[in-house]
DNA sequence: CAGTGGTCTAGACCACAGC
DNA sequence: CTGTGGTCTAGACCACTGC
């Protein structure tokens, strides 16, 4: 058991005041120079630990004026999606149902924000647990030189893996909307579907630094092979 | 226009190199000393640039070896989740179906991590918007003393006001589980969902520092009234 | 052992708020 | 003007790693 250092342990006395109430949303903290003083430690020493209070959303900090207590975020959540692994299912093969150059149409050209006669790749792919068809997914691509349309590097590539060979996948921003919808006959019969099992759908698009469009993409997930986790923080 | 401060440039230039491919996954880039050196500037200034890289997940550190570039994580969203809006939804209004002490049957029990004779307080609302119901909602509390079950304050509060009259929003831990099912003829019923409409099901479960459960509660939305939103990062 | 990252100090100058 | 937070320096000691 090592020393927890001052930095952090003045962080945690700080939390308290505004876990118990001592704190109130809006109201100002102590000046750095003045907690320099109560903990007779050196101002560099509690900006380390104001940093750590502004990282994890206990306060925010105004230049020239001071350091406030932060209206709690309590809406967000941090959630893992893969489209071939939720915490239920886990895919073990695909199909290639389909790769090909095409024009978008006018929806899709203004979704990627290019010209309908520019070329995009569109990949259609079933997903299979254990034999069982589990999802149906479609992706659209802006065309580059180099793109990877091998079937081997398609087949089992996650969107992040097919977009990161243009761009690094940490300069890439990446939405998702998550919504439901029931299972047209196309889509069943694509997920041997014959009752009334719900769809999951899940809207992928990732852009650029300059926030160009990469790709977009749908999944269908069939409600019974899917669920999503997430925690706060 | 204010100049970019010293450590911003720095980070950014390492962030350049992981970028370009420069450096990869796993390697170790230049130690603390180095890059004093390399920038002319001094070590607690590199620090700050390396917090920002470590923090933004780019480079981790181990003590006594050096940073090294990070895996990149391509599976994590944040996504907003607000039972009474999201992204194409707002409630209104909410009609409080009941509102009781109940005893927990062995799963919630469970669950909740009680014995089946403590007191849980049971609360059912229907959300509505613009005289549409669009959700359904059902929630536990493990009971305590001063615990709100005046109607006034339980009608149109979110699952985490409702908890944080005891523990405080940001020492909470807030689960949440995504999934989709078709209405049952009670739900459809408390809808007023006549088609095949499914369901968005979300399930949360709240825990205070320690994992204690503090509540769980499930949300069954009209899936033509929901949509949840997510971005990476 | 020398080199690494982790912590901490006691200064400094700046831009900006508010009076 | 004083006080605030934002940036930055040039040291220091520590625990740890790897040789």
């Amino acid at each position: 058991m090592r020393k927890t250092p001052v930095y952090v342990q003045i962080a945690e006395k700080i939390k308290n005041k505004i876990n118990t109430g001592q704190l109130e949303t809006g109201d100002a903290i102590d000046s750095e120079n003045e907690i320099c003083r109560e903990f007779n430690v050196s101002r560099m020493t509690v900006r380390k630990s104001l940093a750590i209070l502004i990282n994890e959303g206990y306060i925010y900090s105004i230049p020239g004026k001071g350091n406030y207590v932060k209206k709690p975020e309590f809406s967000k959540y941090v959630v893992q999606y893969d489209e071939m692994k939720n915490s239920i299912n886990s895919v073990d093969r695909t199909k290639l149902l389909e790769v090909n150059i095409v024009k978008p149409d006018d929806k899709l050209a203004d979704k990627l924000r290019i010209s309908k006669n520019k070329n995009v790749i569109m990949i259609r792919r079933i997903f299979y647990t254990e034999g069982e068809p589990v999802a149906y997914d479609i992706k659209f691509l802006v065309y580059y030189r180099g793109m990877p349309i091998v079937e081997k590097e398609i087949q089992y590539a996650t969107f992040p893996e097919m977009v990161s060979k243009k761009t690094p996948l940490f300069s890439m921003k990446k939405e998702i909307l998550i919504s439901v919808e029931a299972a047209d006959e196309e889509k069943k019969r694509y997920l041997n579907i014959y009752n009334d099992v719900p769809l999951l759908v899940v809207e992928q698009k990732f852009t650029d630094q300059e926030n160009k469009p990469l790709g977009v993409g749908i999944t269908y997930f069939r409600g019974d092979y899917i669920k999503l986790w997430g925690e706060s923080l």
